[in-house]
RNA sequence: GCGCCCGUAGCUCAGCUGGAUAGAGCGUCAGCCUCCGAAGUUGAAGGCCAUGGGUUCGAAUCCCGUCGGGCGUACCA
């Protein structure tokens, strides 16, 4: 049992005298700040005064004097200003705790209350039109270690991601490319309105110019495999291309443009170090007719209407401000539409949650989303929608304007070639995600000491370094337990020990509260607290060696913690740094 | 106009779902390596938590108003 459920145990149980029982109010146990009010806290007596008419220090004396716990566990109970009471954990216990933290099977498989349930987490699905931008990469980082919280407490997540290739866009790219293409060979054309100005798809044109129909199908077969599978080459000889009627070239390019698009993105991705179990593609859900077949049971239920030859979907029932379209009166069915069958699609997959990711502009869109889908019978808390906030990027001072159409933005790849993706994903997973972020790019250029990242990589590098001297003199560690951690003395230490055993609740409250960042502020705070140890303890190896062997074995448990947190973040732990002046 | 998000140190941001004296990094100033890694550490300076009310034992945190900033308000995707 958890030290928490213990308090609470106890607590309920001083409790009953006065009527109070657990269905009657929730315990809090936090740590407090100033570590004179002890290890852990709780405000009972002053949540119970009032309703006790009671005053809230004298109910936390009868309170404090009624629990009772083993000495082996809680050292002393006392009261402290208008009415906390405040515990005191033994020190053998906190080593206890610490085992059990840093054992297979042991808290870490405590948390793990999920039932293997599966979650689907949605992140990026940026359109393909062209490269990731640097937008796509917080959105990345974000949902990676979602996945990987969630799959800590003990769900099934799943990292997904959906590629629009249809609808407009997709002809608009098409058009965009082979306007470039006709550009290079001398045509006479004029280049479509609104279409997409990248230089990437300048490039793109000059590389396919070049190209015969054997390599175009070669750069296919190279992109497709088992795990994605969706885009095949165009079919036909690049060059005879230009010679098609409009409509059938221009869906050739746009065919390679999107094939060429999601291979970078995908590279992408992997070099960002993210996974996706699903690339699911939106023309799937128009050939396999789901699209039809969603709207065909939004029908049964009752929950559209047709007016000016439009069919609507009563989202106002559903707090939405106004209805939606379905099928707009030329016949053509909506993003929208598509959007209610891929999620609709996802649910009959077996998914017993849905978390998507979304950009602010997009927060609009979240009633009609959720409201289509309590339509649909899937649960009013099925789909939870997170809204990541923007990134505005800084150069010298001033906003960069990020317009795919204009071919202006700051790629994901940049970012990685400039400032590391370890680095891009610490800076990101240091923010919550729903507050605006300022991206200073120069300041990440520099690689200085800006970096929060370093320090946390830094002192788990020192402590493989430490560890690696100490066989270097052929001292030993062995297994950890109650015996070998027991000389541990100074306050630097127990103060790493409290923090050390906090993670199996930071690892909780970040995955339910769906905020990555916390584990970004654990990691450096245990960082923090070792290297203040290691300033304090000076000359482990030195040591006795009862001393050494528990500093030794704090260092190794701290060791394992920082790495379990960095990989969670997706951040490589380090066994050495280079040295810098 | 309406809706959503945000306003905390000079700058970039935390603040553990209402707790005790408001925190970190960068920048500034002053210390700490003949010693296991100084990308570290110890301390100083820097705050009317945008603002006015309310809720209560207690508010940066919850509610209402005001002011500022961002985004959204399509038969686009």
């Amino acid at each position: 049992m958890m030290l928490e459920d213990l308090l609470r145990k106890g607590l309920f149980a001083a409790l009953e005298v006065y009527g109070v029982f657990e269905e009657d109010i929730n315990i809090d146990l936090e740590k407090p700040r100033d570590r004179s009010h002890g290890d852990l806290s709780t405000n009972v007596a002053l949540m119970l005064g009032g309703r006790l008419k009671r005053k809230p220090r004298e109910l936390a004396g009868e309170i404090a004097a009624n629990v009772s716990f083993s000495r082996d566990v809680i050292e002393s109970v006392e009261i402290a200003g208008p009415g906390f009471i405040n515990f005191r954990v033994a020190r053998d216990y906190q080593v206890k705790m610490l085992l059990d933290v840093i054992t297979p099977g042991g808290a870490l498989e405590d948390i793990k209350t999920g039932g293997g349930k599966r979650i689907n987490v949605e992140f990026i699905s940026a359109n393909p039109t062209g490269p990731l931008n640097v937008v796509s990469a917080r959105a990345g980082a974000f949902g990676m270690t979602l996945v990987k919280l969630l799959d800590a407490i003990g769900y099934d997540a799943h990292a997904e991601y959906y590629v629009n290739d249809a609808g407009r866009q997709v002809t608009l790219l098409g058009q965009s490319l082979r306007a470039h293409y006709l550009q290079l060979v001398g045509d006479e054309i004029e280049f479509p309105e609104n279409g997409y100005k990248g230089r990437y798809l300048e490039i793109m044109a000059g590389e396919l110019l070049e190209q015969d129909t054997e390599a175009v199908q070669a750069a296919a077969m190279a992109f497709n495999d088992e795990s994605f599978q969706r885009i095949t080459a165009p079919e036909g000889n690049a060059a005879d291309w230009r010679q098609l009627p409009e409509d059938q070239s221009v869906r050739f390019f746009a065919k390679y443009a999107l094939m060429k698009i999601l291979s970078w993105q995908r590279e992408t991705c992997r070099r960002f170090g993210l996974r996706f179990e699903t690339w699911y593609f939106e023309s799937e859900l128009h050939e396999s007719k789901r699209v039809e077949r969603a709207l065909e049971k939004l029908k049964k239920m009752d929950v559209t209407f047709e007016e000016d030859d439009a069919i609507w979907f009563r989202s106002t029932d559903f707090g939405d401000e106004k209805d939606r379209v379905l099928v707009r009166s030329d016949g053509m069915s909506t993003y929208f539409l598509a959007d209610i069958a891929y999620h609709y699609h996802k649910y009959q997959r077996g998914f017993e949650r849905a978390i998507d990711f979304w950009g602010p502009d997009h927060h609009g869109y979240i009633p009609r989303m959720t409201g289509a889908m309590k339509a649909l019978g899937c649960g009013d808390d099925w789909l939870e929608v997170q809204i990541l906030q923007q990134v505005t990027f800084m150069e010298s001072g001033r906003n960069i304007q990020m317009s795919k159409r204009k071919g202006q933005f700051v790629t994901m790849d940049s970012l990685i070639d400039e400032v590391g993706a370890d680095v891009a994903k610490y800076i990101f997973l240091t923010r919550k995600p729903n507050s605006h972020l300022d991206f200073d790019l120069d300041l990440a250029r520099e690689q200085s000491d800006a970096n929060p990242v370093m320090k946390v990589k830094y002192a788990h590098a020192r402590i493989c370094s430490l560890l690696e001297k100490a066989a270097g003199l052929g001292v030993v560690v062995g297994e950890s337990t109650a015996d070998s951690l027991a000389h541990l003395e100074d306050e630097a230490e127990w103060n790493l020990v409290r923090e050390l055993i906090r993670l199996p609740q930071v690892i909780v409250s970040a995955a339910r509260a769906r905020e990555p960042h916390r584990l970004t502020g654990y990691a450096d705070e245990v960082a923090g607290l070792y290297n203040q140890f290691w300033h304090h303890c000076r000359g482990i190896l030195e040591k006795p060696a009862e001393r050494r062997e528990a500093q030794l074995q704090l260092s190794l448990a701290t060791r394992q913690i920082l790495r379990l947190v960095l990989d969670m973040l997706g951040v490589d732990a380090p066994e050495s740094m280079e040295k810098r002046d």
